[in-house]
Order: C-alpha cells, then structure tokens, then sequence
DNA sequence: ACAATTCATAACCGTTTGGTTATGGTTTAG
DNA sequence: CTAAACCATAACCAAACGGTTATGAATTGT
C-alpha cells in the first residue's frame, strides 16, 4: 500500500483541488495570493488545498519573501497512469489518438 | 461541471473501492458474496462501495436469483484519461512506453 | 517607524464518508 | 414448506473533510 498513491488519489478527488492544479499547470507558477483570487473560496482555504496537494507532490512550493510560489509538478501523476495502465489493453485505442494528436501539437 | 467526471474521480479515491474494482477488472464477474470474502469489510459495506462504483459507470450488475453479478467497466475511467491528457506533453513518453509494450503484448 | 500585504495555522462547525449492526425481501436448497 | 443464503437498505456512529473566521509571523512599502 504506497502512501504516494494513496495521496494522489485523494489529492485530486475535490473539485476546487482539481482546479487549482490545472491552474498551476496551464498557466505556470503562481502565488497564494493569485490563486485565492480565482478560488472562490477563502486565502486558507487555498492554503490547506495546497497542503493536500504538496503531500501528494502535485505540487512544488518556492519561498520568496512574504510571498509563496506554487508550481504543479504532473510528473506525480505517474501513480495514477500506472495504475490505469493495468488495464490498458482497453486503452490503447485512446492512447493512440493521445499520441496523433500531440504529433499534430508538435507541427 | 460533469457529473461523470466528479463521481469517478470521487469512485477512485478510496482505497477499498479501487481494491474492488481491481479484483473485478483482474478476475472478471464477481458476486457480492465473493467480493466481500476478499473486501476485508461487511457485506453492507461492499454493497455501498458497488453503489459508489455503479454511480461512476465503473461497474455494472447483473441480476441472478438472489445473487448480484458485478463486472468491471473500465471505459468508465475516460474522464480521468482526458484530464490527464490536458498535462500530456509530459506525460508522451510514458504513452510511448505504454505503446511498445502493448505491441510486445500482442505478438 | 508604521502600516499594509502575504501566508500559514488554529479553532471551530456542519456535512460527508466509511464503517458497523439490524432487518427484511427474494431466491434456492433440503 | 421451511430453513438457509444472498443482497440491499436503514439506522446509527466516529472520523475525516471542506469550509469559515481569527490571529500572528514575516516581509515589504511609505
């Protein structure tokens, strides 16, 4: 029983958790400060999500000042790739439009 | 805001739950009975994990007499797939990994 | 020096969650 | 026909969760 699965499962099963995340991971580093004004929820609030996600190292924290920095770290989604990747053979056609569709990104 | 997404995301996050599912999707069609002789919890229990589960198209149940067969459907997981697609420039080369070794699998 | 900004933590609160035991309906076995 | 098996549901409970306000520490701006 890995702890780091099980965070990351749990990590990304709130919705306001989820959609930090892809805040970060679109739009790169950001303060608390930053985040909270798209939360819709309260400064600690943001605070205690953020929490949740470094235990799970979907994110990374930088101290800078009075300020902190967040950045998303996806490479902490390996667990729930592998995991999905166990029943794969049902995946592969999906997979496969994945990968066309990042060859076309690249052109 | 899908309600899919939320439910499989929601379905995933407890480890009993995904022990479950990885038993039927590992083993096939389950009865209630048999799952619970492995769940390590009550029969009621399980029954209410099924619930989660069948509430996230994650499994299906057929009835029998008085037994319950449940079975596994991981096409379900498609919205935790395209979530992570969104991060998928990091993630190509896992994909790629998993593309060779399908093919290995299949020879 | 003082005021304001940024953030984390504490204390608290209602709701959800994951478990239990109890029960009852339906179906099968004897 | 009666007893046993299978399962779902109800009722209940403690703990976890997601939010709040209050506060204080550290840093920056004036």
């Amino acid at each position: 029983m890995q702890a780091a699965t099980e965070h990351v499962f749990k990590a990304l099963a709130d919705p306001t958790r989820r959609a930090i995340f892809e805040h970060l991971a679109r739009d790169g580093e950001q303060t608390v400060h930053a985040l909270t004004y798209r939360a819709g929820v309260s400064q600690p609030a943001v605070s205690k999500h953020l929490g949740v996600l470094k235990r799970a190292r979907l994110v990374r924290d930088r101290r800078d000042g009075r300020e902190t920095h967040y950045t998303a770290q996806p490479q902490a989604l390996k667990p729930v790739i592998d995991w999905i990747s166990v029943y794969g053979a049902f995946w592969r056609d999906r997979f496969d439009r994945l990968e066309s569709l990042l060859k076309r990104m690249d052109q």
